[in-house]
DNA sequence: TGCGTCACG
DNA sequence: ACGTACGTGACGCAT
């Protein structure tokens, strides 16, 4: 027979603190449950024990042998995060069959002490795991302590047996108490011997063997009389400490262990508990299936799952299409990354499958999606979309998606693949045929489609969503020309400045060293040249941008290694990785991942198209590479403040409405009230100083980095912000209110009910929570004004599809966007762009866009 | 793989 | 008492 006994609130604890936090979309954090079930299954994996007791203290405060007032006086109670995953974890360990061990006065310790020691009489092996090194005194030739940690995620555990110990710790198990009598232990309230510390203490025990020993023979051991004396004096705290941090092994606790071997796991309770919790990278490694998750929908957990659906072979591809005609029907397909390669189409009774093997696949394929017919819900549409636009038709009817559903239901969560999914809204997934993809996939599609109705986001949904993907498809599909050779030799053209600056910079430094590594340029700079170190990172001196700015005047090779940096970066992000991906169209097509950001904003990879420089002349130079093909020009139109105004509209401020109303310089108009000056006079640093407020407004803004942002002190920054305030009292108005409201609802939304739901608004931890707040109040205004961009566009690119004109929209940087245009349309696609854009959407102020036209997108940005 | 850094809005 | 503005992606280094 082997026990393994947990001591519960240990590893319990190191997990939480071992994992960042996670949440279920409603907020119920699950990061400590996570870790604790990992390290679990290691430990069973590992040891593979007959019983096991998982151990754990009761809340009440208790109290180890006699009580004394001090113990644990000091120690701090869990974090409100943490104590609200106890429950369930128990739950879960409940469903899977382990029972679990509490008493009243005693500490999980102490129910590890007992059942040791009932396996040490009993003849049983027994294996103790626990988060600290409290239990190592229990070691015995037949009881191991693994002491289990959580890092970076991952369960670690380290076996501690008798040699193990005394290779670390130089003593027996049993001599751990008595170093720990004379040393002390603050966390526990272990007074110890005052003035003797950890080396001391094992120094004695090691040289003397047991308190006893130094007791009995106090006068005549062979130590310093300083540590004689304090020896003496501290006898009775020493003896205290001996019984307090002895564990006790008599706790009154059910000590059959065969009492302990697991019971049958309850599956479907374990994996409806899982599911709830959203863990579902656990359930695999717990043995349990979507089956279970739908065996618990007795329990009325999840999802029940019974459709029957008939798989129809044989009919011919345009006898399906037939059938299919004014009908709605969900579909699942796969692409090679150009084609559609296969279709699973079913009409919610039948399912008809087909790939590019069958005869008039392709014909099929066409007729079935250009049908607007035939109402469509799929899962992830954009490749579709690209897929028609590449052979030259239009997809049409698409109703639904559940990629894209589930992202406006949670834009925080993982990943929106559709395994997951299914796992999220508890829907069996496990049956591999395609007939049964379908039964798993159209109850997903009711599922969300009744969640977005429920949250009002089915217009954001068919009218935002689903029309932009169609556009996302059709700017990657087209791409951006570029000057190959231009920006090969841009960045040949850097390899002299970047040689001599590397020269010049080791030269200086007095030795040769890879500057372009943080670590090595840290040692090189505060080290070997001794310059004042500012800020330290995890791993050692910072030597940012902002860093290094300050030593500017300190020494000249601060000039040289700025300059360094710059010239590399754009070698090897700008010019070397975009030559990378340039397709042999000589055009780069970049990926617009539609459900990346919380925000609703889109971001771009491979490369990414929205970091392209523009801020310093010698990086802005790169866009001149970025053209237009032959006989056509492009169109480049930007919103002006467009965050500005949206926060105007939805706080309803009067001023800042006003200002906009009047088409004045944000900027220089909030200057002139917060300094109380006439417009006239304020000057570009005044003006300066106000964007920053308007710009720390719309993050969230703090006094302290306003002030390290614009370089005053903290409390003018203070004064800036509560001044501005005053001015705008309807944004002050609107910003607490935002919070206040996303505190009860748990979540922000935009204009348009995009939502993001805000865990961190209920963290006790300050930093946290006040993160939260930042978010709740930025949230609203980036993403409304993405939801206004992402309108625009489609906008945008219907209208010069339905005007027959062959310009096209390539590009978006979130406030701005790309038109290639023949030359002979661009004066009519600047017209509709500027004019699509400001009439995007209805605000109480106005929207502006100018458009430029250019050769290269260097000339068309205005 | 995580970190530090830096490019953009 | 505590740390310090929102949202992204790519690169090179070090582990």
């Amino acid at each position: 027979m082997k026990l393994l006994v947990l001591d519960g609130n240990s590893i319990l604890n190191r997990a939480y603190y071992g994992i960042k936090l996670l949440s279920t979309k409603d907020g119920h954090y699950t990061n400590a449950i996570y870790g604790f079930l990992t390290t679990l299954r290691k430990l069973l994996d590992e040891s593979s024990p007959d019983a096991v007791a998982v151990a754990f203290d009761l809340k009440a405060p208790t109290f180890r042998h006699k009580a004394y007032d001090g113990y644990k006086s000091n120690r701090k109670g869990m974090p409100d995060e943490l104590a609200g995953q106890m429950q369930p974890l128990k739950d879960i360990l409940s469903a899977l069959g382990f029972r679990i061990v509490t008493c009243e006065g005693f500490e999980a310790d102490d129910i590890l002490g007992t059942l040791a020691k009932k396996c040490t009489d009993e003849g049983y092996e027994c294996i103790i795991a626990t988060g600290d090194r409290d239990s190592l005194q229990l070691v015995s030739p037949t009881v191991s302590v693994r002491i289990a940690a959580t890092k970076f995620g991952k369960p670690e555990v380290t076996l501690y047996d008798e040699d193990k110990i005394m290779e670390v710790y130089g003593v027996s198990p049993k001599q751990l108490i008595d170093i720990k009598a004379i040393q002390g232990d603050t966390s526990d309230c272990i007074p110890g011997v005052p003035g003797i510390g950890e080396k001391g203490a094992k120094d004695l025990i090691t040289r003397f063997e047991s308190l006893d020993n130094i007791y009995n023979n106090i006068d005549t051991i062979d130590v310093k009389p300083g540590i004689r004396n304090k020896l003496i004096a501290g006898k009775d705290s020493a003896y205290l400490s001996y019984m307090l941090g002895t564990i006790n092994t008599q706790a009154p606790v059910d000590t059959d262990i065969s009492g302990y071997v697991p019971s049958i796991c309850d599956k479907s309770k374990a994996a409806g508990l899982m599911a709830k919790y959203e863990l579902f990278s656990l359930m695999e490694k717990w043995g349990l299936s979507g089956k279970d998750i739908a065996a618990s929908a007795a329990a009325g957990m999840t999802e029940k799952n019974d459709r029957a659906l008939v798989t129809v072979n044989d009919m011919p591809l345009m006898e399906i299409y037939e059938q299919l005609k004014n009908k709605t029907v969900d579909f699942l397909y796969e692409t090679d990354g150009e084609d559609i390669t296969e279709l699973i189409i079913c009409d919610g009774k039948n399912v008809y499958s087909a790939n590019s093997l069958t005869p008039d696949f392709i014909g099929f394929t066409e007729s079935f999606l250009k049908d607007g017919s035939i109402k469509k819900r799929t899962h992830n549409c954009k490749p579709v979309f690209a897929a028609a636009d590449k052979c030259g038709y239009r997809f049409e009817g698409l109703v639904f998606d559940t990629m894209l559903a589930a992202y406006l239901l949670n834009p925080n969560a993982p990943d929106y693949k559709l395994e997951r999914l299914f796992g999220e809204y508890g829907i069996s997934p496990f049956r591999t045929d395609n007939a049964n993809g379908m039964e798993s996939f159209i109850p997903l599609t009711d599922k969300l489609t009744a969640e977005l109705e429920d949250k009002q986001q089915m217009k954001l949904l068919t009218e935002i969503e689903l029309p932009f993907a169609e556009v996302l498809a059709s700017m990657e599909n087209i791409g951006f020309a570029v000057d190959r050779q231009g920006i090969y030799e841009y960045g040949e053209s850097m390899n002299e400045d970047i040689e001599r600056l590397r020269k010049s910079i080791c030269d200086q430094v007095g030795y040769e060293f890879n500057i372009n590594s943080p670590k090595q340029l840290g040692t090189a700079l505060f080290e070997k040249l001794m310059l004042p170190a500012k800020k330290k990172t995890k791993s050692g001196y910072s030597t940012n941008a902002e860093v290094l700015e300050e030593l500017r005047n300190v020494h000249p090779v601060i000039n040289d290694i700025l300059e360094y940096r710059t010239l590399t970066k754009l070698k090897s992000t700008y010019c070397d990785g975009l030559l990378k991906v340039i397709h042999p169209d000589g055009r780069i097509h970049s990926s617009f991942n539609q459900t990346e950001t919380r925000t609703g904003r889109i971001s771009s990879t491979e490369p990414n198209l929205q970091n392209i420089p523009v801020k310093t002349k010698r990086g802005r130079e790169l866009r001149k590479f970025f053209t237009a093909k032959d006989g056509y020009l492009l169109v480049d139109a930007d919103y002006s403040q467009i965050e500005l105004r949206v926060l105007a509209s939805i706080s309803n401020d009067i001023n800042m409405i006003e200002a906009f109303k009047e088409n004045k310089d944000i900027h220089t108009s909030t200057a002139a009230k917060v300094f109380d000056l006439p417009e006239e006079m304020i000057s570009p640093s005044l003006r300066s100083r106000a964007k920053a407020v308007n710009f720390g407004i719309v993050y969230g803004i703090g006094a302290f980095s306003l002030s390290k942002d614009i370089g005053v002190t903290r409390k003018e920054a203070d004064t800036y912000i509560k001044d501005y305030l005053k001015l705008y009292s309807g944004i002050d108005h609107y910003m607490k209110n935002t919070v206040e409201q996303a505190k009860s609802d748990g979540y922000v939304t935009t204009m348009f009910g995009r939502r993001r739901y805000l865990p961190e608004l209920a963290a006790s931890n300050h930093n946290l929570r006040a993160f939260g707040e930042r978010v709740a109040r930025n949230m609203p205004i980036q993403g409304t004004a993405a939801d206004i961009i992402k309108i625009a566009m489609i906008k945008v690119y219907n209208r010069l599809k339905n005007e027959k004109m062959l310009s096209r929209l390539i590009l978006q940087v979130h406030d701005e966007l790309i038109v290639e245009a023949p030359e002979n349309e661009a004066e009519k696609a600047a017209a509709i762009l500027s004019e699509e854009m400001q009439n995007a959407v209805n605000l109480s102020v106005p929207l502006i866009a100018d458009a430029g036209i250019g050769k290269t997108w260097y000339e068309a940005k205005t």
